[in-house]
DNA sequence: ATAAAAATAGTAATGATTCCTATTTTTTAG
DNA sequence: CTAAAAAATAGGAATCATTACTATTTTTAT
């Protein structure tokens, strides 16, 4: 119901998660989005965040870290997280929305979803583990 | 290194573990072993439901409710969350481990494995709602 | 221009989990 | 069997991400 009014912070969090590829938490949000305006609190940043991922502007991801992380593509796409150094990278790659069925097959509930992410070394670590 | 030694707390946790099959918290875990021993700190707990699930006896779930769960069962396996009543339960389901191929396809990292679970409305909340 | 509704800043509170330390238990070796 | 070393425990304090609270400010509809 409540009517949302413009907010001059929520756009500045949005068009800066809209410039970053990695999926940065809460808090890596408030330290750059307070460059331009160091007044704004973590509170308003973590309200906008769950705000925008509830009107489905954003979407919150969970990658098992314990710390929420968030990504301004909410076109479905996968994630992969690197062990070594926790970074989180989108994948490029055929749909696996067929799971649904088979996980569906012998189960009496209804599936409406699945979260699924990979893990691994990424290339850049893979590389730095070569030459030590 | 560090040697491990016998603990009756740990066996007692073990063994509850492994007469329940809804993934239990370690606050779950706690309130019922201390049936047994009521001396029992939620910090033994803690320390045992992460000592156990590293050394692989059993497995922690992260579904992201903000709450580990664990469980007994180290066989590999996927897990529903009903999004009504939380409750998380084993899917009996044909492997989908072909997803990991899919997925290295396009990387140029190593995908070790994948996380995966289901969510949706339980057999049972389903029933309640058609009574309402 | 103004009043209602929503949002903010700043701070306190929460909740799951981990850390700390003095004491107790387990294990190994003599 | 006994004693010392190593590991584990209980209980409580600390941590860390996140949420809640509240007085003030901003937005928006009239």
């Amino acid at each position: 119901m409540a009517a949302l009014k413009y907010s001059r912070q929520r756009e500045m969090i949005k068009d800066f998660l809209m410039t970053r590829k990695d999926h940065p938490t809460a808090d890596i949000v408030y330290m750059n989005v307070r460059k331009q305006n160091p007044n704004i609190s973590l509170g308003t940043v973590y309200r906008n965040l769950t705000l925008l991922a509830d009107i489905g502007e954003i979407a919150r991801l969970r990658v098992g870290d314990g710390v929420d992380h968030f990504d301004a593509d909410t076109s479905p796409h996968y994630h992969f997280v690197c062990t070594e150094c926790g970074s989180v990278i989108d994948l490029e790659m055929d749909s696996i929305e067929g799971i649904l069925e088979i996980a569906g097959a012998h189960f009496d509930g209804h599936i409406a979803g699945h979260v699924t992410h990979f893990y691994g070394i990424c290339g850049n670590c893979a590389k730095l583990k070569q030459l030590s």
